[in-house]
This record gives structure tokens, sequence and C-alpha cells, in this order.
DNA sequence: TAAAAATACTCCATAGGTATTTTAT
DNA sequence: ATAAAATACCTATGGAGTATTTTTA
């Protein structure tokens, strides 16, 4: 698309035109509208029709038939308005656009997000982003640790929420990407309403010395492998019956229900309210994970820009 | 539409935003395609941005992001310029379609016309001013003769072809109007083959006394008047059998064929070849009538001034 | 004759040029 | 260190104003 030839053509004439137009092909008064005098408005006419007829060799273009009063408009002049208020109109939301767009009210995100990440705090984010911006597109990728990181940093994803743990690896080599804490989680024990332990109003790692445990599987839930530590360190092996590979917390919760296990899931579950399974605190045992949202450094959008702040505002 | 608040965009701005893009966003390289230097387009480039952020009270509207090299579009810089092409797409055409309407070559063109004249020169104009100018829409009204000057006057009608008898009472109390005469046709008798006339190489109008003769009716034929006439003139009554008052000459002819009348038209329909009729001039009779094409004084229109000139063309 | 458009000129705002400094890789 | 963008300043084109003439109804 080279436009290169519209260069020495002005919108103001073109506006001028159009209130020549809206005033009845009046000169006098439609320059009193525009607020300039009438002289120059006849010559910024004239300067539009000149500028047409420039290299049409054949003939003369003009827009206006000035042998009658008032002047009337051509053939030339009426295909001339119609499609000059199109190119106006785009122009119009051509700067509407742009304006809003610097200012992040339209645009699209791509955030990257676990299964696990996606009970935590991701909703309410979601939820208060879009009220706020409601018209940038969220998109939510639900995807692995390691893809995250990848498509972080091929562009297919934008931000992305992970456990500390994962990324401290990380943190040193990739001076890239940003990664900020936002929250802190604590785990839960999930058991079933009938179970004994239900009983008390909180309990010891050791009481689930001789409990089946389900868990997510580690790809989606790497904490894991800090559940199995914690419980070797107070001198026994965790009988891990199951591991949830795929779907979210419900079927999890579905399996606790059904007395086939505990498990240990971050507070955040809490808000799922499922029948059957109640929530106990875990006594005396640092069981916690440090929350982070991870973005590339050189991102200037102002869509992040805003989704961060949103999810400061929410957090303090 | 008000687009007054458009005034001070420039165009030129626009052009050199988008040939900045079309460069990789490289200031200087685009300068050079543009025939200016560095600094101008830097600064219109800002004039741009200035423009844009101008009343939009929050932050500034940047196109380009400059803290890299080469300097990369911003969200907001990617839709302005999504937008402001369609806009000079449009601003294109609009100076395109102008320029055409300005030499005819668009547009639209109401022809009156009666059924007789239409198998008259009609065909042939129509042709040719099609070819010529392929993009103009041409109307042709079929109308009485009545109508077509009300019509022409309400500019329901741009241009109309009448036989001259008719509007010599217009010419003078009429100077809006323009009668041009453009053809003289002659007339001939039309008969059925086997008809014993047909021997002869021309027939004498006494020949008719005795004959059925069949004619279009007054209406769409005003010539009607002239024959009956002609005929008293040299003592006898037409034997009018039948007046066909619609569709064309093809009924007419039709007519003539089964053996019902002979008729007398205008020499033109001597190119409609129907089997089982014949033509003959008609013998020492001053039987002639004037096409002319009338249209209206004040009329400025291009194309109607191209339809007369092709039709010009093809009478000389 | 009266109202509106066109013309003649004057002034100044701003696009473009030249020279130089700042910035990013 | 180098190439590219930004800044500073100057020049000149052309848009807007004022005064006047020409044109149409």
């Amino acid at each position: 698309m080279d436009f290169q030839h519209l260069s020495h053509v002005e919108i103001r004439q073109i506006c001028y035109f159009m209130a020549l137009v809206q005033a009845d092909n009046n000169v006098t008064e439609a320059a009193k509208r525009l607020g300039i005098k009438q002289p120059p408005l006849t010559q910024r006419i004239q300067a539009l029709e000149a500028w047409l007829s420039a290299d049409s060799k054949t003939s003369d273009v003009k827009l206006f038939d000035r042998s009658k009063r008032p002047m009337v408009l051509t053939a030339a002049g009426t295909v001339f308005l119609a499609e000059a208020q199109q190119a106006l109109m785009h122009l119009d939301r051509a700067i509407f656009q742009a304006r809003q767009a610097s200012q992040g009210h339209i645009g699209r995100l791509v955030v990257g997000m676990t299964t696990v990440i996606a009970n935590s705090i991701l909703p309410d984010v979601v939820q208060a982003f879009q009220q706020a911006f409601p018209n940038v597109v969220l998109e939510l990728r639900e995807v692995t640790v390691e893809q995250q990181i990848q498509m972080l940093r091929t562009h297919q994803i934008d931000v992305m929420f992970q456990q500390s743990e994962q990324f401290e690896q990380f943190e040193q080599s990739d001076p890239d990407l940003i990664f900020q804490p936002i929250l802190q989680e604590y785990f839960v024990l999930v058991l079933p309403e009938t179970h004994p332990l239900a009983k008390h109003s909180q309990v010891t790692l050791q009481a689930l010395k001789d409990e089946p445990i389900i868990l997510p599987s580690f790809d989606v839930f790497p904490f894991y492998e800090k559940v199995i530590q914690l419980c070797r360190n107070i001198g026994f092996e965790p009988n891990i019956v199951q591991t949830v590979t795929v779907s979210g917390a419900v079927t999890l919760l579905s399996l606790v229900a059904a007395g086939i296990g505990l498990s240990i899931l971050p507070n955040h579950v809490q808000t799922l309210q499922r029948t059957g399974v109640v929530y106990r605190p875990i006594q005396n045992v640092e069981l916690t994970r440090q929350i982070a949202v991870v973005w590339r450094q050189d991102d200037t959008s102002i869509v992040l820009a805003n989704f961060l702040k949103i999810m400061q505002d929410l957090m303090s």
C-alpha cells in the first residue's frame, strides 16, 4: 500500500468542504460556522479542486458549479463527499482506538497458569481486571511449568503464575524475566467429614503416618516433592495411593469424599465447599508455598502493566 | 457528521507514519524513501503523537517504543495503522471517483423515449455510448410524449427523443429546454410479401385507397394524424382497421405478416427483417419526420454532454 | 441593486533543511 | 564505537486575515 500521492491533500480542506455542503453550499455561512473568514474558505475549496485536477491531465475537477447561487454540487462533488466521509470516519476511529490502546483499554493478554493455581487467586484477578478493562481480551492458557517459561520467552504468553520454588533456578540465569512474589499460601489437610481426624480442629503431620494420601501429579503440582520430604523428615514414608494427573481440584475432592484417601492442598481450595469434605490446618509444620507472577522484562505493553496493577491493588 | 476535530490532522503525517512502518521503523531509511531528511520525519512523527495525545487527558499516546533500536510499534501504533490505512484507501477512492465523475466516466443518465423511436437510432446511440462509458448507468424510460416533457422539467429524465412536430409548440414557450434535430426519417410501406403491391419496387399513396391499414396509436406515434391527412388530401379516407396501442413494432409486423392489413412506418423498422413482410418506398409523397433530442438548458452534467457528443459523432 | 463569491495583498505559523547532540547496540 | 534518533536553529511555503472587486439573482 503506497499512499505517497495523498501526502499533499489536507484533511482541513476536506472538513471545510463537508462543512460547506452542510451549510447548503453557502460559503459565507460555512465560513462563519468554521470560525474563519469567507475568502480563506473560498481559497481552500479552490485549492482542493486544483489538487484534484492536478494530474487529471484531461479536465479540471470541479466540486461545485459556480454559475448558480447558491452554488450546486457537481456529480464529482457528490461522489467525493460520500467517500471522503467514509475516510474521515475511519480516521476518527483510528484516533479513538489509538488513544484507547495507549491506555490499555483495548488489547489482548495471554495468561499462563497451572490447574492448581487456577483455583487460587486467579479467578479474583481475572474478574477484577475484566471489570476495569471490559474490552481487553484475556486468554487463559493452562499448560505445564516447563512449557510456560518457554512460551513466555517466545511471546506465546505474556504473563504467568508460578510457585517460587520452581523458578528460583531461573531467577539468576534469566534477567529477561521478572519474578514477583504476590502471595503466600499455606497448606491444609483435606479429609472426608466422616474421618476420625475430622473431629480435631487441627491435625499433626504424624497423624497421617498410616493414612492413604492422594496428591496431584508433579507436573501440575511441584509441591508434591516437598510433601514427601517433610513426611520422611519426621520419620515415615507417606502412603501415596493415587496421583491425579488431569482435571482440576474438583476431581481430587471427589476422591477424598469417596473415602479413597486424604489430601494436602493449598488453602485456596477451601473456597470449593464440596459436601462430604472438610479442611483442617496442619499443626507445627512449615508447609507453605509462594505464588509469583512472571513476565518479560522488556514487555512494555500497557495492558500488562494494567493487569499487574490490578493485581497489586487486589493483594494489598 | 461533524469531523471538525479532525481538521488539524495532516494526511502527510499519516503517510509518513505508514512509510516509516514499511521501512521497518527505520526513520533514516524512511526519510530517504520519502525524499526528505531524517530530522523533519522525526518531528512529523512526534507531532502526530503529540496531536493524538492532545485531549487524551490521561496519558501520552506513543506510536513507537523508542527504547529499542530499531524502534518498535506500540499497540496504539498497530491499531492506528490499521484504521488509518482504511481511511487513506477511502480517500484514494474519493479522489479517483471524483476525477472519473468529472469526466463523466461514472454516473447515471435517464433517457426518455417512445416505442417507435426505440426502433430507430436509439439502439446505436446506446451501444456507442455504453462502449465509450461502460461505467455510466443508462436508464431507458419508455413513456408518452406529454409525460416526457414534464419528467424532463422535474429532473425525472435527463434527455429524450421526440419528433419535431410535437415540440414546435414548446420551442418558443420554453427556453429552459433545448431541442436539437438530429435525424430525418422517411416512411415506408409495410406489406405482406404475398400482397400484389409487393411486386412493385415502389408504391403510390393512391394505391392504398381500398387497403386495410394498421397504425400505432396516436400517443406513441403522433405521426398518425399526418398519414390520415395526406390520404384525405389526395381524395380518400384511409381504411384504418386496427390501432396497435402497446408493445413495439414487432407486434405490428406480425399483424401485417398475418395479412390483417398494410402499415406505414419510419424507415428504421426495416432493420427488423421479419419473414413474410416486405418494405416499399412510397412514391411522390413528402412523408418524413424529424427526430430531435431534447434536454434541459441548465443541465451541466458531463455525462449528458458526453452522451450528446457520442450522438453527434454517430450522426456525422 | 443587493448579497455572495472571487481576487489582491499582508502576516505569521509551521514544514523542511542544516548542524549538532544524545542514545542504544 | 557507531549508527540512528533527537534537539536546536534557520528559511520559506502557504494558510488566514483585511480590503476590494466581480458576479448572480
